[in-house]
DNA sequence: CTGAAAGCGCTAACAC
DNA sequence: GTGTTAGCGCTTTCAG
């Protein structure tokens, strides 16, 4: 900026303002600066500004991944999700900062807020240890976490409704006829085990009570879904409509049924959870559960720029959608 | 700082250096500024700290998206690059900036360098427009571009060898029996470009020429695979192989080959490419060419950190691989 | 309308 | 060992 102000005989001063579109410079000296800024490729240092304005326009980002497994960033949910969260920040003019935490350790998630490299934070992906954001939202870090609600949380979620999801699936399977649904999902995590109610309020509904027999945890790791029918298998129990907690799941759990010689949907109907982009293009067609994720995107972003600029944000529960294929 | 150093008792300066672990600081009063900053939740200012220091720990990756289609950030393959570009800076201790630019605006990808943010820039993702890139070049930005290398190209790229890629897929489709074999991808784009080069070669190999009938094109986005396959039967040519330029197209390709009446791999044996995490979960089970994604993250990484350090780096291929299923 | 000067939070000579 | 001071690139009073 230096610079510019010696070969347009002007002061930084002057640079500043022009550069910042102020009415107090002359018409001619702005165009003249604008003109010399932009053909040297010159823009204003941010990280300086922002030193100076005491302002941020950058948002964190964070998914936590496991140690033990540290796998690539895979999950195609919550890829999209990063998509349109970036395509949301970039909207308002906020730039992302993308960071991978040790799910174990999710006060580090907090790091580049401390350091002053971000207005805020949007936690994604999969993680237990609630009690750790507790801790963080006490530290006052604006923070907005993907995920279910939990009872004494103290931090802002947007999350779909898990119930609704649970309902929704076991509801098609029983319309159609299905009467022993398995459930394939890790029902230790918040967001399943809404699901899993769901999918016993429905049982309930026809006057079925659920089979612990039929339930089968998993992760969401694509391959559990393999080994959750064969467990199934292995404890000889009878079914013939299965929930998958995610289109994965679902996806490995239809090869593995096919290489045991049950047909889909013949033998067994399947309804998954997501519904991620292949889910639209598997054979056969995957029935599954929609999450809004355009929506969610802008919902978690609405919610920190609520909180950054001071104001209170809600929890949200964002519906879920059944989509027939 | 100025808060811990009155605390500690002591100036700006002894605390930066406690906290940069500086040996010119006494035991004691170190330990005491650790203590006292980490129970305040005190981290150095990295803005503050890039600005006095000159440096910056932070790299931009840049997607382009297409202005007309606004579509979500959403090709699986660049997705799971993305994560593998995470974990490689983080590993040396850089953040990720996430932008997204139009296709069209390339020299907008240099933005977060202009104004400081970044030390430098790695470009994923589909365009057109190489030209630019050069200018970006030619202006000295730090940038590492994923794809295919251009005959006048004054960047560095990191890219997978399409060219054997191609010639893989068509000599495993040919090794089979095949004889007629479609080709679905857009030979505009250099790397699908070189990808119909190998096919062409492997051909040669066996003594075929390529038929013009048989090359269809298409983009990257998964419903044109479904097109491609309709329009070779409107032209109603025979073929009983298919080459691919993605797993996606290659997955519509087959459920759309499907409804036609056509039994995959009976009928016609499909290879795709990419091998993205839910090729191997496909039915029938989706032979593909692997690219390398961990190798791909390290390598855009580990070149762009010798053109940020102004060490040379050299444009790069990374070998394709068939995976059989 | 424009310039001089102070200061955002930090570090690195250079003193002591 | 520790403190003083200058300055990274910027904005913004306050004077002119």
């Amino acid at each position: 900026m230096a610079d510019i102000a010696r070969l347009a005989g002007v002061s930084k001063a002057t640079v500043s303002r022009a550069l910042n579109r102020s009415t107090l410079v002359s018409e001619d000296t702005r165009t003249r600066i604008l003109a010399l800024a932009s053909s040297l490729n010159y823009t204003i240092n941010i990280g300086a500004q922002n030193l100076r304005l005491k302002q941020n326009r950058t948002v964190g980002v964070v998914v936590p991944y496991d140690a033990g497994v540290r796998q690539e960033l895979s999950d195609p949910f919550f890829l999209s999700l990063l998509g349109s969260l970036a395509d949301a920040l970039n909207a308002r003019g906020f730039d992302l900062l993308l960071s991978r935490v040790d799910a174990e350790q999710l006060d580090a998630a907090a790091t580049p807020f401390d350091t002053g490299r971000v207005a805020g934070i949007i936690l994604i992906g999969q993680w237990r240890r609630h009690e750790q954001l507790n801790t963080l939202a006490a530290r006052q870090v604006p923070m907005v976490v993907w995920g279910a609600q939990a009872p004494q949380q103290r931090y802002v979620s947007v999350g779909g409704d898990n119930a609704s999801g649970g309902m929704l699936a076991t509801g098609h399977l029983l319309a159609a006829g299905r009467r022993r649904i398995a459930f394939i999902g890790d029902i230790t995590q918040a967001e399943v085990a809404q699901r899993y109610r769901g999918y016993c309020q429905a049982l309930a509904a026809q006057g079925l009570a659920p089979d612990p027999q039929l339930c089968v945890p998993a992760s969401f790791l694509a391959q559990d879904g393999a080994h959750a029918v064969r467990q199934l298998a292995r404890r000889g129990v009878v079914y013939d409509g299965l929930f998958a907690c995610s289109d994965l799941l679902a996806m490995t759990a239809i090869n593995t049924l096919r290489t045991l010689g049950r047909e889909v949907p013949r033998d067994v109907a399947v309804v998954g959870y997501d519904d991620i982009a292949l889910a639209s293009y598997f054979h056969p067609p995957l029935c599954t559960i929609r999450q809004p994720v355009r929506a969610a995107g802008e919902a978690l972003v609405a919610s920190l720029m609520a909180l950054i600029e001071g104001r209170p944000a809600e929890s949200l529960q964002l519906p879920a959608e059944l989509v027939l294929r």
